[in-house]
DNA sequence: ACTGAAAGGTCAAGGAAAGTCAAAGCAATC
DNA sequence: GATTGCTTTGACTTTCCTTGACCTTTCAGT
């Protein structure tokens, strides 16, 4: 078992202890592939199959001159009430399904009143003016993406 | 964000506290390069992607003997910059314009923080994943409708 | 007026990250 | 032996930053 790890599985256990102490790291991608001898895509391999956000995680990124990937544990304190709130999101949205989700959000304290409105207005049909389906679909998605950053403390 | 700053990034924030104090400052943008031993017109790359008016900025400069670059931070009140802003997204609106109005927004204490955080994932790419065209028409009408609640209240 | 030096401006090429995707490799299972 | 499902690799792409060559405007001295 512990004799055929693979380097992916190495990877993953050198950002995990890097991750320890912290709650965000910050890792260079070409560093990291140099380190471990390895292609830079297999970074992002790692990332994508074991940093998900299903896992904990959320990966931030940029490229270019002075890029970066930021690496942050997720939190999820109140009795996995925002992942929970992510899994119904990747299903589409209707109006008032996104209205009682974050009526929810709002009674846990999870946001404030502003907050509120602010996300009601993002979803509001005005602002998704499209036919239903694709309507639903993306308040889903925008949704997702709210409750991503507000798990990032 | 943090640890790997551009030569850009170390200029931007040299100006950036510079300004702190007054409305307008006045530049050299020979002596800025001198002093950050980088070319020229590096600051003009600094000043076009960092001082633009979407984040509240006018530069105005003047070239020959005795030359300069004036750099002022636009004062209008909030309820005319919110109506502006509104004016702007009456347009198709690219990432990186949504952002620049974001943190302008930010910089003017209109949004917290997370306030932020949260309008800049609700217009993220990844929310609204799809053709480029429609995308920012997209994401024009959702700031649009979250600027109207930031009216509100 | 003319001219040359002293600003600042523009733009395109090159460099430095990171991202994507599909093909090839491997190991367990049927 | 074929299938299935991860891993590994590398070619190509996208995004942002840096550099330098060349251009334009202004001013001061003649």
């Amino acid at each position: 078992m512990s004799s055929n790890k693979t380097i992916s599985d190495i990877i993953e256990e050198f950002i995990m202890s890097s991750l320890d102490d912290d709650d965000f790291i910050e890792l260079s991608r070409n560093d990291l592939a140099k380190f471990f001898s390895c292609v830079p895509s297999q970074i992002n391999y790692v990332l994508n199959t074991r940093f998900t956000v299903n896992r904990g995680f959320v990966v931030e990124s940029q490229r270019g001159g002075g890029g970066y990937i930021k690496l942050m544990r997720v939190q999820d304190n109140d009795n996995n009430f925002l992942k929970n709130a992510l899994e119904i999101c990747s299903a589409p949205l209707n109006i008032i399904q996104s209205q009682q989700l974050i009526k929810n959000m709002q009674e846990r304290n999870l946001i404030s009143n502003k907050e509120a409105e602010i996300i009601k207005s993002a979803v509001s049909g005005k602002a998704l003016n499209n036919p239903i389906n694709i309507e639903n679909v993306l308040r889903a998605n925008i949704m997702k993406q709210i409750i991503l950053s507000l798990m990032k403390g």
